[in-house]
DNA sequence: CAAATGTACATTGACAGGCGATGTATCTTG
DNA sequence: CAAGATACATCGCCTGTCAATGTACATTTG
């Protein structure tokens, strides 16, 4: 793993909400589709991801329903609630907000004497 | 608190070490650097500060030495090390990335219809 | 002068999220 | 039928954050 996965915490349900707004899916696909567009530089485990999906669940973010699949393991479809979204939303606007804060707070104010 | 903490979470060092190549520095003073530069949204916690310098110290980021205060409780001032300022630009390189990664897996392709 | 407030550092225990390991079941392919 | 892919699930450990609490000294204020 490339990316430190403290970089990833508490914004898991975000990034498997964000998914969800575009489509209803499952643990495994959503999986495989966070590594294709990271390029496989990083991946959700799948206690991780599994884990998530029990939390968003109990916050009333997802609902979800079996695939009636007649081949091949069984689907849990995953759809996003109007709660999911609102929540998504904010998670949004945090994430943004606290992305904004510490690019503020790292960067080098290079040449600026700060004397005083 | 506006910024939930999981936000700030594995970042807490390198927005340390951010101000230590800016200059020698003491805990509170650091401390409340941050809370000015982000308009009181948020605020290392005492525990979490002096948890994370104890963590630099042990990785050899960071060295100190005593303040002589005449007056006025002890200072212990951290001075950033080489290796320190090695990993601060690893963390940066590897934020901006986490940040462009989740950046892309969070932005909405509004209009564009993803079937196949 | 006593109490309150501010400066400054420090530790402890609880909690939560991520993850390695492991387990289940089914289907496909050689 | 063995191996590998698909798919879900849980257990226990580790680590970072935080509330609570404690120390000590200085200044302010009534």
């Amino acid at each position: 793993m490339s990316i430190a996965s403290d970089m990833l915490r508490g914004n898991t349900d975000m990034i498997i909400l964000a998914h969800l707004t575009q489509r209803e899916s499952y643990g495994y696909e959503i999986n495989k589709l966070i590594q294709e567009k990271s390029e496989n530089r990083f991946e959700l485990k799948e206690a991780t991801l599994y884990g998530a999906f029990r939390r968003l669940e109990e916050a009333g973010c997802v609902s979800f329903y079996w695939g009636d699949e007649r081949t091949g393991a069984r689907r849990r479809y995953y759809r996003i609630t109007p709660e999911g979204r609102e929540a998504f939303a904010r998670y949004r606007r945090e994430w943004a907000e606290a992305v904004a804060l510490i690019t503020k707070l790292i960067v080098q104010e290079n040449g600026l004497k700060e004397e005083r």
